[in-house]
RNA sequence: GGCCCGUUCGUCUAGUGGUUAGGACACCAGGUUUUCAUCCUGGUAACAGGGGUUCGAUUCCCCUACGGGCUACCA
């Protein structure tokens, strides 16, 4: 074993079933805040222990994940040219390569008379805790095999009977522990139940696992979710069994869906790829997410990383669940959008508007140009990149017209008619630089001159260069579709007209 | 059912034994504007309820209610 250190060390040991949950990235985040905090480590387990829960691939999609919300780990599997490898001194660092550690020291508790070996059947298990049910007693193992001879149980092992290696829980006294986020918590030991330690398949259950390794790993803080803290005095059983100290606590508040329930699918997204696809950006939902059950106490509401890992405080972390609410998700997201630079803002945008079939692959230079002049446009009307389809399509392709929608509202055909022939021509025999602001000072000017009025002139000529109800404004329009442009859609909208 | 955890605007939250209970999102109104969006200004809106303790409780204690989690050879 490697020599004790003072340093904080801290794990994220998600199972790899599957998506990574929201609630697994803020996890994910507060060890990596306080481990870049202390100057400790962050270390990634993964917890693989349950084979028929295991999902092809998501290991791998695990580490991608991680690595684009950029949260990066010290020690633990790392994905390199497509092939997992695992750095650390502490390794392995996935459970199932672990598994004689585990066999070791369940038999080691054995030996101590700490864990049992098991021999009942599940459908005895099954009609124990039916029969408790009925009762309306608490359900947990009866305790059948725990005072089990020697004679038997070396027989039965001969067996080779199927078994299970089970905790003994002490049957009298309480136990309690001292969580960061909730301060002291007591349970009584005669409603813990006997814990399985080894199921009859050899492999750990999590109880062992993660004592095991958090000790053999020095983990000094366990940040986890709520829903491990009712199994949390089992752990603390295990660590005195073992003789171990325990470390620190601390379980955070659930997220949660709008109805309060643990966020969960059906109820929207849960899944952080998810919301990478519709274009979150990493940093914006590491900011929110940041947010849900913790704050610096300022008023302060957009963080960068590094600005979270200086002020986080472990000490502030809320006790009541956290409803997740896209909607200040959207706008946390616009915020860092509108921060982008246009060059990166399109770079960003380029897949969506590749995958919504309004641009090819391969792009012209000119195409380029456009493509630029859209998104400095659109840029202050996104919440998220994956709307840059259905803001921007009429770019590319104008939609069908309804010749009424040209007509301001206290305007008629006949005046829209004349406004839009007057346009045409002054920007037929325009001859300064083809500008946004250029175009729009001179059509002021236009429209001062010969009285022709903003509403019933502008307004036609917007509609006339999107098609639609809403739109960026005219001269923004002008900009983007450039002089040709705007003059063959100012013509075809006059068309429309007669 | 049992055990555990929780409860400040609709949502995320700040806050204190004495505050006009603050901010943000959302919402509403006004301004800017040709539309929408942005932006600016303003507004509506909360201490779950009941008992204590106290000169005084949103704040401390108890009870109730409500919500949630756990209750597997899943994590």
């Amino acid at each position: 074993m490697s020599e004790k250190t003072n340093k904080i060390r801290v794990r994220f040991a998600p199972s790899p079933t599957g998506f990574v949950h929201i609630g697994s990235l803020r996890t994910a985040l507060y060890d990596y805040l306080l481990a870049r905090q202390k100057k400790g480590s962050f270390v990634l387990r993964i917890e693989d222990t349950d084979r028929n829960r295991f999902v092809e691939g998501s290991l791998e999609n695990l580490l991608i994940v991680l690595e684009k919300v950029n949260l990066k780990w010290d020690e633990g599997p790392f994905l390199e040219n497509g092939k997992i490898i695992e750095k650390g001194e502490f390794g392995p660092y996935i459970q199932s390569n672990r598994l004689d550690i585990y066999k070791k020291y369940a038999l080691e508790l054995i030996k101590k008379e700490k864990a049992y070996y098991c021999f009942c059947s599940s459908e005895r298990l099954d009609e124990v805790r039916r029969i408790q049910e009925v009762n309306h007693e608490p359900t947990k193992y009866d305790g059948f095999c725990r005072n089990l001879d020697k004679e038997t149980i070396s027989k039965n092992l001969e067996k080779k009977l199927p078994y299970v290696i089970r905790l003994a829980v002490p049957k009298e006294g309480t136990t309690k522990f001292s969580d960061l986020v909730r301060n002291e918590v007591e349970f009584e030991n005669k409603l813990i139940d006997d814990q399985v330690l080894i199921k009859s398949d050899g492999f750990p259950t999590y109880h062992l696992a993660v004592v095991v390794d958090d000790h053999l790993m020095q983990i000094t803080h366990i940040i986890r979710g709520e829903e491990w803290l009712s199994s949390t005095p089992k752990h603390v059983i295990l660590y005195e069994a073992f003789g171990w100290d325990n470390p620190q606590y601390a379980h955070l508040p659930l997220i949660l869906n709008p109805d309060k329930s643990k966020l969960s699918k059906r109820q929207g997204d849960v899944a952080v790829e998810d919301y990478l696809k519709k274009g979150f950006l990493p940093e914006a939902l590491i900011n929110f997410v940041a947010l849900l059950g913790w704050n610096p106490g300022t008023e302060q509401e957009i963080f960068s990383l590094d600005e979270l890992v200086q002020a986080f405080d472990i000490n502030k972390i809320q006790k009541a669940g956290a409803v997740f609410d896209i909607t200040k998700l959207e706008w946390m997201n616009s915020q860092y959008i509108k921060k982008m630079s246009v060059a990166n803002l399109t770079a960003k945008c380029l897949p969506y508007l590749v995958e919504g079939g309004l641009v090819g692959k391969t792009t012209s230079k000119e195409e380029q140009e456009k493509i630029t002049k859209i998104i400095t446009v659109t840029q202050e009307r996104l919440k998220k990149l994956s709307e840059i389809v259905d803001l921007t399509g009429f770019f590319f392709q104008q939609p069908d017209l309804n010749p009424d929608l040209l007509v301001w509202k206290k305007s008629d055909k006949e005046i829209t008619k004349i406004r839009l022939e007057r346009l045409l021509k002054f920007y037929d025999t325009y001859t300064e630089r083809w500008t946004e602001k250029g175009v729009e000072e001179n059509t002021l000017k236009l429209i001062e001159e010969e009285k022709l009025e903003n509403g019933p002139t502008l307004w036609p000529l917007r509609v006339a260069l999107s098609h639609l109800e809403r739109s960026p404004g005219p001269f923004q329009l002008t900009w983007v579709l450039g002089k040709e442009e705007t003059l063959q859609r100012i013509q075809s909208a006059i068309k429309s007209l007669s």
